[in-house]
DNA sequence: CCTGAAAACACATGTCA
DNA sequence: TGACATGTGTTTTCAGG
């Protein structure tokens, strides 16, 4: 029965705070039956977490970029991960394959914001950035199912 | 006593099941106190909801991709997030500045499904596709406070 | 923002197929 | 191993102040 968790997993990814009696009505499950799946998917971690989503706007987060960077040496070992994980002000960090090295997301309260951050980038990993600014966002983190 | 609401929006952003009552013993407030300001926050939309987060790998999604695309002709109207809603794929759109005119994150099973996700953005939307393909994620979707 | 009580829910345990 | 029933303790929810 892959196919009822799958159905778990749509329902939670959309409404991460319903109840085991609620999937259980959905899914034809007893309340039990669903918490224990709930509970093994967790455990498997198909499910890593549940999360608010936050409206960056209201969080007075105005600014969001998308970074690429490239370190100066790339002789050197490539921690640039690490050394910029402090930074708070990256949301999100991607290896790629391609020019750059790695895709960063950022979001700060203002233009001004962005400009230290990239200045922090460059130092704390030894690297140029290119970065494109986010003019507005029609979508954004679908639930994949 | 604005402080109090971001420590509450810091709590659901990282576990998005607390319960109120523990919101209110990590605030200070009593349940029902912190549950008002949970639903005010939710109703002002600064909480736009809450979901679980799962993991890509797990659910089968092996290949994430960024696409930067750009139309063909530049003269007719930019519709293209509407024409591109309809792909379940595209787990986000971004409107950018600089070269590319929207920014989409992708995600698939296969390579083999890439190529045919980027053959029907091309066709729904009337644009040109640059993609970068993610070889790993560091992290992701930190939360912003 | 708090108290308090009723209803709904979570969750552990035990049983059955 | 997966589904369900039941009982106990929490949590939610809605009065009221």
């Amino acid at each position: 029965m892959e196919k009822l968790d799958r159905r778990i997993l749509e329902l939670l990814a959309r409404d991460g705070r319903m109840s085991y009696t609620d999937i259980g009505k959905e899914t034809g499950l007893s309340t039990s039956a669903a918490q224990q799946r709930v509970r093994r998917l967790e455990q498997r971690g198909v499910i890593k977490g549940y999360r608010a989503t936050l409206d960056s706007n209201e969080l007075g987060l105005l600014v969001t970029a998308f970074v690429a960077i490239k370190p100066f040496d790339p002789s050197q070992p490539d921690d640039a991960p690490d050394r910029l994980q402090h930074l708070p002000e990256i949301i999100s960090c991607y290896s790629v394959a391609g020019d750059p090295s790695y895709l960063l997301k950022v979001q700060v309260p203002t233009m001004a914001d962005l400009e230290a951050v990239l200045a922090k980038i460059r130092a704390s990993a030894k690297v140029s950035t290119h970065t494109t600014t986010v003019l507005s966002t029609p979508y954004e983190d679908r639930p994949q199912l």
